[in-house]
DNA sequence: GAATGCGATGTTATAATATTGCGTTCATTG
DNA sequence: CAATGAACGCAATATTATAACATCGCATTC
């Protein structure tokens, strides 16, 4: 049933990065918001892997191209693409990686490699169930969830096993 | 069954210090870890509330009491207490708090009130338990999970609900 | 076509959080 | 008491994020 998950094979990466571009050229559509040189660029870049890239990361990218890129211009831009969904924040990592449900509701949930930082998003019903009755059974509206999981990924597994 | 969550009413907060530090010096020297003046302090400051504190706040009061204290002095005391179970850091937040279950093996499970700010930490077997199958069936090998859920608490839905 | 409104961007400075490096002090122990 | 290693003091610096204000480009309206 559940596809071997994508980061840690090799895949046609290009393919990642174009559904996603696509994606937001969609959903910024029917929002009626700007998807403007910048905001698609950093988006781009966000996606060129699973690795979350911090804000500096990705002003220097845009300094490197030439572009009068200050930190404003990068949280802004990162701002955007959160408000609509298209990239989410590690809060563990103080990174950014392209939402890979864009466009569908759901609760992100990261499994993040500590070797390769690859990260996989996944949506998985039953924990944000769980984790809903358990902040029910409290009495508490939960709004918003952070759930990130550090370990090793299947590939690095691997890895290690060698030693 | 399940008791009323501490944090979001009145109770004997004393009680709630006086346990922490019990803890505390028991488990540090069980561990033959030395409890110092300034850890134990950074401790106790922590746990003045359920709310979490950030670094730079835990700095200002050691200030104020006459420490020589440096942005290190306060970031070596949190390290020590996060690797001896004494204290958590909220990744969304950027701030620490103070374990409720120091001592027992537990994934801690944060309920933070955006209101209030006051902080529960749940240990909910069923939602650990969801969490590792889900990483599981990826084949990702789950070594620490940060779990932080925003929202309002009981006290302050109550509020909202005023108006 | 000028005036206006408004979202997006540019620019500078600064805030907030966290770490590195190095020398000194102090507790423990043999 | 000397040796050891953990803990601490201190200065500098790195990293992440925001505030404040000026400007630009474009659409609407007069
Ligand atoms: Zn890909
Ligand atoms: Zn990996
Ligand atoms: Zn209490
Ligand atoms: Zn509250």
């Amino acid at each position: 049933m559940s596809q071997t998950p994508l980061p840690y094979r090799a895949h046609n990466h290009r393919a990642c990065v174009d559904q996603a571009l696509a994606d937001a050229h969609r959903i910024c559509n029917d929002a009626h918001a700007r998807l403007t040189p910048t905001r698609e660029r950093v988006l781009e870049l966000i996606w060129q892997s699973h690795k979350p890239l911090g804000a500096y990361d990705l002003l220097g990218a845009l300094a490197q191209e030439g572009q009068n890129a200050a930190p404003p211009t990068v949280y802004r831009a990162l701002d955007f693409l959160q408000q609509h969904g298209l990239v989410h924040r590690i809060a563990s990592l103080n990174a950014f990686v392209g939402c890979a449900h864009a466009g569908h509701r759901h609760t992100g949930f990261f499994l993040i490699c500590r070797a390769c930082r690859n990260v996989l998003e996944l949506s998985a019903p039953q924990v944000a169930a769980a984790v809903d009755k358990a902040a029910q059974e409290e009495g508490f509206a939960a709004e918003d969830t952070t759930l990130e999981i550090a370990g090793l990924c299947p590939a690095c597994q691997r890895e290690s096993d060698h030693d």
